[in-house]
DNA sequence: TCTGGGGTCCTTTATCGG
DNA sequence: TCTGCCGATAAAGGACCC
């Protein structure tokens, strides 16, 4: 049996805990309502009021003008991650981690009794209360899908088990858009198809899904939808990318102040790079126009390379490859570097 | 003055060498 | 020589997730 963790409002919870003062009040962790920020975190509080991650942060303070901004402090969270992983570990060494705040428990590496699953499931959730004060929900079945969306039947602080064979009774009645892999384009598809559940999903012909979501991504998903997933835990998995973007505050149409950016930003991802001591033979530059479109150029070289300078220097070439493919002013700008690989001095004689 | 920043993965299209 | 096809790889875009 796999376990889903999911830590409840995370950044948020992490706040209230640093400042006692903001407890059950609506606080959310995010970007400045007056400028282009967006809620990465609310808190049940804010919740309340129909605030939700990725809103827009001045949206979020018309829904309730009391709200609380602060904004995020991930090397604090970073450290409180640690200590709940390292929690877990404790008990359930066998985990693969996504992201920060949640990750999947190989609950068969400890017991392989699917009997013994949830007992397993709350000495987990109590271990973490106890190391961190954090809260979380767990979702126990036989696989990734399933555990994951148990995980937030029952948020925050619950536990779902699934049990071996009702994967998909338990699916079949949930939202379509529970299902993960199923984003607001497939959702769309789906409900103007007149389906709008797993269950309905899950018995789509292969033609039809064809034409709503895609062959090989439909057939997929519908596997997910009955409850099928075969996917193992993955517990390390090397970077393959490394970027930085940025929206400015208004929207820049200036070359010298678009080259000075990526050049910062270029800077940033050589330091990351090196930290890794890592070299990449690809770099892309991204830019977003004001009507939201992404556009992307990107150059795969001979050879690794490093440095600030080189980095940025591709990067500003590429900026002048996409301004002239689509001129316009832009409202961010990014440089991301991939097929990363070990950088290596020659060797001596 | 709606709409972040960090990513991954998949699909389509272009290009190039037999 | 011309054309078509095949496979590999890069490039670009899009969807999705936390």
């Amino acid at each position: 049996m796999i376990s889903h963790l999911d830590l409840d409002a995370f950044f948020a919870a992490v706040e209230e805990l640093e400042d006692p003062s903001l407890r059950g009040k609506p606080l959310v962790v995010g970007g400045d309502p007056r400028s282009r920020g967006v809620v990465a975190t609310a808190n049940y509080a804010a919740r309340h009021y129909g605030i939700r991650s990725a809103m827009s942060s001045a949206e979020a303070l018309r829904r309730c003008p009391g709200v609380i901004f602060v904004p995020p402090h991930m090397s604090l969270y970073v450290e409180y991650s640690h200590a709940v992983w390292q929690a877990v570990r404790e008990i359930i060494p066998v985990v693969e981690q996504v992201g920060i705040d949640e990750g999947y428990l190989d609950l068969a590496s400890v017991d392989p009794d699917p009997r013994q699953a949830r007992a397993l499931a709350e000495a987990v959730q109590a271990a973490v209360r106890a190391a961190t004060s954090l809260s979380c929900s767990l979702g126990v079945a036989s696989c990734k899908v399933v555990a994951k969306v148990a995980s937030d039947r029952r948020k925050p602080g619950g536990l779902t088990v699934v049990p071996p064979g009702r994967e998909a009774a338990f699916l079949a009645p949930l939202d379509v858009r529970t299902l993960p892999g199923i984003g607001p384009r497939a959702e769309e598809r789906l409900r103007a198809a007149g389906v709008d559940t797993v269950g309905a999903l899950a018995s789509l012909d292969g033609a039809t899904l064809g034409a709503l979501i895609g062959g090989k991504l439909g057939l997929m998903l519908r596997d997910r939808a009955r409850g099928i997933d075969p996917r193992p835990l993955e517990t390390s998995v090397e970077r393959i990318s490394i970027g930085h973007e940025e929206t400015f505050e208004r929207d820049v149409s200036d070359r010298e102040t678009l080259y000075a950016e990526l050049q910062r930003m270029a800077a940033r991802v050589a330091a990351r790079l090196a930290v890794r001591g890592d070299a990449a033979r690809t770099v892309t530059t991204k830019v977003r126009y004001q009507d939201f479109s992404i556009r992307s150029r990107s150059v795969t070289l001979a050879a690794g390379i490093d440095t600030a300078d080189e980095i940025a220097g591709h990067a500003c070439a590429l900026l002048d490859r996409a301004l002239s493919d689509r001129p316009g002013a832009l409202r961010l700008v990014g440089v991301s570097v991939s097929s990363l690989e070990p950088f290596r001095q020659l060797p001596l004689g």
